[in-house]
DNA sequence: GCCAAAGACGTTATATTATAACAGACACGA
DNA sequence: TCGTGTCTGTTATAATATAACGTCTTTGGC
């Protein structure tokens, strides 16, 4: 069995986000010419404003950033460019804030899971397969034949625990 | 460890529905009565349209429901008397419908995973402690105090299976 | 290069989900 | 029975998401 991995750990105040974002953008890029997917201005521009900060964004934020670009936008820009991106799997939907994230690892198929701090929002996505495969398993038992998991924790990352 | 628990198995159509949700009804009244608290008639009547088909209910459609009965509705009635239900441990929020199921272990604090069939909508609840305590232990392993887990299993149940 | 087809995007309108704020009714303990 | 807190009704509005349609762009076949 793979072994767990942390796909996006939780970021220290100081992590140097320009080359953060700037490797999420050059990750999806390959991984969109591989694919033969079209990385559009748009579509970049979008996976770039979920990245910009460690925390999931919400649609609406999302295309208020859009809007402050002099572009022109409604809801559907953002939700359409939003679609592609999970399609492509770049980014992951957090199903209990209504919101996104970036995926810490496209290209390599996985079923992500997710803390989520209650305080400052900052969000970790980990790759825990023997959980995945669990659940798969309980499901069979039952005669249930999964295909899609949702695995969200919420909870306090290790700063706001101790400064709590 | 506590074993593994079906808490809502997924329902054949012949069971006896009728006696299903006054169980349902009767141990929710129990519950609040040991906990003082009110099970009033909209609480109960709400309570009762969540568990009227194993399927996820949605606030509007309970709502519907309501204004059928002759009562005077709107959305916040449904939404205190869910938020009532949900606070109480009689219904549990499937997060990623935006829907309502009621709970299978009211009173026995636990948390469910739930699996969702695509096709007929069936909702079961299991109690997988050893997946709650594995997250647990892998999300302190990064400095992360759990405390709330939402899983949610999408695919097909037995019958639908069957007949795909 | 040119054309047809598919895909991407803009735009307007609207559907769906959820909450704020305040007033009246009711329930329970002192 | 009175006061206090809780529950419910009501109106308004906020937040999230999609339908439908037209235009423009990209791509692939010739």
């Amino acid at each position: 069995m793979p072994k767990k991995r942390v796909l996006v750990p939780f970021k220290t105040g100081s992590h140097d986000h320009d080359r953060c974002i700037d490797l999420a953008l050059a990750e999806a890029e390959s991984a969109c010419r591989k694919q033969h997917l079209r990385f559009t201005e748009l579509r970049r521009r979008v996976l770039e404003l979920v990245w910009s900060r460690h925390i999931p964004m919400k649609a609406y934020n999302i295309l208020d950033e859009l809007c402050r670009d002099g572009r022109g936008a409604a809801p559907p820009t953002v939700y359409r460019a939003l679609d592609f991106l999970l399609t492509a799997g770049l980014v992951h939907r957090i199903e209990s804030l209504n919101a996104y994230v970036g995926c810490g690892g496209p290209g390599k198929p996985h079923i992500g899971q997710f803390l989520i701090c209650r305080q400052c929002n900052a969000v970790a996505e980990i790759d825990a397969p023997a959980i995945t495969q669990a659940l798969t398993q309980d499901a069979k038992r039952l005669g249930f034949r999964a295909d899609t998991q949702t695995i969200e924790i919420k909870g306090l990352c290790s700063e706001c625990n101790v400064s709590a």
